[in-house]
DNA sequence: GTGAAAGCGCTAACAG
DNA sequence: CTGTTAGCGCTTTCAC
């Protein structure tokens, strides 16, 4: 389309410097330039300046999932950066799925995007696909959901403090039997806020006549089935702390279903950061994630180490904390 | 790359032949050429191929905010159909802004998307810009909120009728001071509803002493104010039927505070998908929209009409039905 | 201050 | 079945 804007008589490199107001262009052909653009309704094909440029300003974001209202607030968060820089964000989904990831990261190559930002799926437990897209030069951030022992940026909460601080808690309103409900048995977020929790217990001679530690994977229904027999087993806890924002519709379901009260019979406490805790039945205690401000951070780590500066090695590992809000759950 | 890929001492072009899976290379040479770029851990730069196939398989999904069960569901129908396809998904957010919106409408302009999904803003009241991107040829399909009058494609839920079916729902559980309470006055989604809403009050002979729509915009510590001087107001309602989800936390919050029993003082009926209405307190009724079918089935659409086959024209406004789900918020 | 020309990595004619 | 070549739309030396 330039040949077409080329009805200023002027040359196609002097518009192509015009529309990237370079220095070596005269205020006023700039202008004129600018205008004819706008009048012809012209813009730069941007895959055109990506192929010359080696810079896509696009960035990817690789979520497990999207109906997790950690993971939309993130996603807000790193939009806001995004925009503020000029990039563009995709966004894929792993659905937890460790083929899927891999599917995605390989089409993060070849200079598709500038950088990835990633939460690891629950089923991932190898990296190759990872340093992979580091061997090509793309930066990658973790954002809440790392892969342990890489060197790669990450942005995460301070999970084993707020196991401990979930577990204190629990015991502190009086649980005898309190549990940790996970996930996923290699999920750093998981097994760090499970460590926590083991280790306050500890630390305050809980006697472990069973193991605190509770794991339901699966879909939906599977993880249901599990937390039931959980809830009507042998071993009922009297406490539970949820590693997922989605396991509290599944606890408070059955906990409805099978008439157990909470929190006269079951204190709940759950890792979310949902915003309709406060009016739910009862009122949900939550360790509430940074969650905008992790996406946020995340991005902006991201955008350093695309643009090379503020190289900061001090910066590469960044722990935002969560907080604990008490309510009826768990009083 | 493809210059080191021709350490098969083959052409360049039968590479890019190859890896197209072109009818006119032969198996064998495929499969040696499929397995050096893996072994070379090459792909195409897709960039290059969006340049010169003037196609960048590549979609924009533009809403008005993410942080709505019904905007996260649609993303999951969207996506589904992405991948299936092989496209890749961009995500823009408008945040309700008819501004934003214009901008990020111009940025998929020149090529950089095949087609654009959008749900507009609350504060968009003129089309220019769609038009603008129509007359590029890019093809657009809204989902849920359209603009209405344009010959653009869309998924819709019904919306009047399902502003119908609640004030019949309200009237019949025996509510005397209805009111709908919307967040737009130009929005479809809100007006239609509120329309169908209005329509069965006057087909049940109500008398209108007040005005039964009640706006409240503005970002949420202003609707907050509002919602709370209509609930503590001279007309205050006994059924409120709520045009969006992030309304919920408003009036529940209100009511609670200021001790108004839902459903005995205030019935409490609201157009959601939010997977946790079941579980509030008390349980929430909806209108629940089928909110991954829209944004699948607009995917799919979106998907014939960047293909230009099945070109059904009847297909051009799809309206899917939400269902009322009774709970216990309007006994 | 402006223009000519080469080339980013790829695909599609066309020739062989 | 495979190779040669032109050119997608842009940016960037390097001359002028």
């Amino acid at each position: 389309m330039k040949v077409l804007a080329k009805e200023l008589n002027v040359s196609i490199a002097t518009v192509s410097k015009a529309l990237n107001d370079s220095y070596e262009i005269s205020e006023q052909m700039k202008s004129r330039v600018r205008e004819a653009a706008l009048r012809l309704n012209y813009t730069l094909n941007p895959y055109a300046s990506s192929l010359r440029n080696k810079k896509s300003k696009t960035i990817a974001v690789i979520l497990p999932e999207i109906t997790d209202s950690f993971f939309s607030l993130a996603i807000n968060g790193i939009q806001s950066i995004a925009e503020k820089k000029g990039y563009h964000v995709l966004i894929y989904l792993s659905h937890e799925k460790f083929a899927n990831e891999i599917a995605i990261v390989s089409e993060c190559t070849s200079g598709r995007v500038d950088g990835v930002l990633i939460s690891i799926a629950s089923e991932t437990t190898n990296p190759d696909h990872l340093l992979k897209l580091q061997e090509e030069n793309i930066p990658i951030v973790f954002f809440d959901r790392e892969f342990e022992g890489l060197d790669i940026a990450s942005v995460t909460t301070n999970d084993f403090e707020s196991g401990y601080l979930a577990a204190s808690h629990l015991i502190a309103i009086g649980c005898e039997k309190p549990i940790f409900l996970s996930i996923s048995s290699s999920l750093g977020i998981c097994t760090k806020r499970a460590e926590g929790f083991k280790v306050a217990l500890q630390e305050m001679n809980f006697e472990f006549k069973y193991d605190p530690i509770f794991i339901c994977n699966g879909n939906e229904l599977e993880q249901y089935n599990q937390v039931q027999n959980l809830l009507t087993g042998i071993h009922r806890p009297d406490g539970i702390v949820a590693s997922v924002e989605k396991l509290i519709k599944i606890i408070y379901t059955i906990s409805y279903e099978i008439r157990l009260s909470i929190p006269t019979e079951l204190k709940v406490l759950i890792f979310s950061t949902l915003d309709y805790a406060p009016i739910l039945n009862p009122p949900l205690s939550t360790i509430s994630q940074p969650a905008f401000e992790i996406g946020k951070t995340a991005a902006d780590l991201l955008f350093k180490r695309i643009e090379k500066k503020d190289y900061n090695i001090s910066d590469n590992k960044i722990v935002i904390p969560s907080v604990l809000v008490k309510r009826g759950s768990s009083s």
